[in-house]
DNA sequence: ATGGTAGTCAAACTA
């Protein structure tokens, strides 16, 4: 059994909901991760994800910030949510696939914009975001798992338009790096996307206030598709639908895409 | 070094 599962930043689902569709209607993924939904869960409009097909969604939300919602083809329940460094955010919800594949979806925080826990603190509940994920992981030794989302991290110097220019810059510094490498490694995760496309530079987000952000392309890699390896091997097909990030009225970040077969 | 844009919800916060 093969299945396609994509993940995007929607940066409110409500605003958003012609451009949600038309993703569905064009490249009818079985699975649609979304972060950023901006809504209460009993707010997001399901009709007309129903109407293609989408008659499965488990999600978390919230008024106005964060929330997360996995939209799904597949018959799916609710695996649960965490609420990692105590937060109060609604920003990851895991779903059980009928075919046994478990789904984690994530919205990291973003981090504000001074890499440095004493005069920030939204850095230091970052970090500890994601040193709460490794140690649930480390726990949890997950299997048959996929992980998906705007992890708000760029890890390699192929995933960002500049290493040099964003080495201080939150989202590719080298402390940001390596929290997620330890969570990474935590829960035997493997990154798809960069299995299938090992080496070149790949962007999923590229900011609104760029005067034409197809031209200057300053983007990052910061959503990512990581599954367990024991079923690693099987996915294959990763892709960004950059086209996404010109539609209109875009989310600044475009939706990735993985294929397993199971 | 600064300011640039977008969304929520109606001023300030977040990204």
């Amino acid at each position: 059994m093969s299945f396609t599962l994509a993940t995007w930043n929607i940066n409110s689902v409500r605003l958003r909901e012609p451009i949600v569709l038309k993703l569905l209607e064009e490249e009818a993924p079985d699975v649609l991760c979304l972060q950023e939904c901006k809504s209460p869960v009993e707010k997001i409009p399901l009709e007309g994800f129903k109407a293609l097909g989408y008659n499965h969604m488990v999600a978390r939300g919230q008024k106005g910030y964060n929330g997360v919602a996995i939209l799904s083809k597949i018959p799916m329940e609710e695996a649960g949510s965490e609420d990692f460094a105590d937060l109060g955010h609604a920003r990851h919800i895991a779903g059980k696939l009928e075919n046994g594949v478990t789904v984690h979806n994530f919205y990291v925080p973003a981090g504000g914009d001074k890499p440095d826990r004493e005069i920030n603190e939204k850095f230091g509940q970052k970090l500890d975001y994601l040193t709460d994920m490794r140690d649930w992981f480390k726990a949890e030794k997950p299997e048959k798992s996929i992980l998906v989302g705007d992890l708000n991290i760029a890890p390699r110097e192929d995933d960002v338009w500049s290493h040099k220019q964003l080495l201080k810059i939150v989202s590719h510094t080298p402390i940001e790096v390596e929290h997620l490498a330890e969570t990474q490694e935590a829960g035997g995760w493997v990154d798809i996307t960069r299995q299938d496309i090992p080496a070149g530079l790949l962007y999923s987000w590229w900011s609104y206030r760029a005067k034409d952000w197809d031209a200057a392309d300053k983007g990052r890699r910061l959503d990512h598709i990581w599954a367990t390896g024991d079923i690693s091997n099987s996915g294959h097909g990763s892709r960004i639908l950059r086209d996404a990030r010109g539609w209109e009225k875009p989310s600044d970040h475009a939706p990735v895409f993985a294929t397993f077969d199971l």
